[in-house]
DNA sequence: TCCATCGATGAGACCGTGTCTCATCACCGT
DNA sequence: ACGGTGATGAGACACGGTCTCATCGATGGA
């Protein structure tokens, strides 16, 4: 793996979020995109299925971190702990390179809708992959929705927190807003 | 309005409903879908902003509806109130047609995942629209969320089964659906 | 050292989506 | 009849995304 220059994909990333950023999402071209990371447009969809992917190529790292988490829970644990375990294990994937292009990241999702529209997709796989876990477990179909949903928004939030600069740790700040989520849901009526 | 033969962006609708479900999304083409409807390719584009949004036409209407029907709350109403409020309203939107294509459509859109998006993307639309207006109306940050996220599940569970065929009448199911997941909500630990 | 292999890349043809411009045609009021 | 208006058709165009074939560079073995 790696030959020639290596790291072609991050490569990818980085051009890809510094001109969708430079220059708008729609006025640039893939080609564009490759040309500055040293590729060709065809190596940019061997490495992507789509211009849209690069921005979230880290996604399918967070469901697969918070599926996993939430699996790790004990047994007897309740739905909301289920939550819990499964934001702390996704701690891991948050590295400081992934705060520093958080807010870039959000900026430039911002402006287009294509991207939005990505955006929501990848966030309701998120929580449908969660949903399924409490579900395996034994919650109930609306307990399930709910506690995922509200794991989903935490996980949200605690990350443009975080990537914002604020607070200790992640998985401090996506507990504390999960706490709070928890809280309005209890209190609705 | 509607000179030559009536109704073209409705017979868009129709072909591109059909020719997906029968030939698959991928395989029909823009132009077949223009040509089943008695039009052309460009005319296609003057009715849709692309080749997904014929099957998610009715949407914006139930956005709208929503919002319109939680604006119309009184003033004092509770935020489940005003949701339960905001689907009553909605029902406005269920005509018969809307709930023979309901089982094909979520069978199409089921198919292919550049249509999950559409889909995931005017859900969160929704979401976004009722959240707004919980906020405007003094419901606390989480609050507001979360009771908007409870207000679109029933939505869609709601008129899921009512388009299946089930129950009275879509307000009924959506109320019901609603006090499901309320009582999820707050017996969650 | 040389060579065969294999995986990553480049080159370029190709189809479909979506945009745009210009011409056409049907209806309308006068 | 006649001119205006708005919906449509025709066709060129750029770009996204797929595919095939050729190339090249690193590796491992003789």
């Amino acid at each position: 793996m790696a030959r020639w220059e290596p790291d072609a994909r991050l490569r990818l990333v980085r051009a890809a979020i510094d001109l969708y950023a430079e220059q708008g999402y729609e006025s640039t071209t893939v080609a564009q995109v490759a040309e500055r990371a040293g590729l060709t447009k065809a190596t940019f969809f061997r490495h992507f299925p789509d211009k849209r992917e690069p921005l979230f190529a880290g996604q399918e790292e967070h469901a697969a971190l918070l599926a996993d988490g939430a699996a790790l829970a004990p047994d007897d644990a309740s739905p909301l702990e289920v939550v819990t375990a499964a934001l702390d294990h996704a701690t891991a994937a948050f590295t400081a390179e992934q705060r520093d292009w958080g807010p870039r990241l959000r900026a430039v999702v911002g402006t287009h809708d294509e991207l939005r529209e990505r955006a929501a997709f990848k966030r309701a796989h998120l929580t449908g992959t969660l949903a399924a876990v409490l579900r395996d477990r034994g919650a109930g179909e609306a307990t399930a929705a709910i506690a995922a949903d509200l794991g989903v928004e935490a996980f949200h939030r605690g990350f443009d927190r975080w990537s914002d600069g604020e607070g200790p740790s992640y998985g401090d700040l996506a507990r504390e807003e999960l706490r709070t989520l928890h809280a309005a849901a209890t209190a609705l009526r």
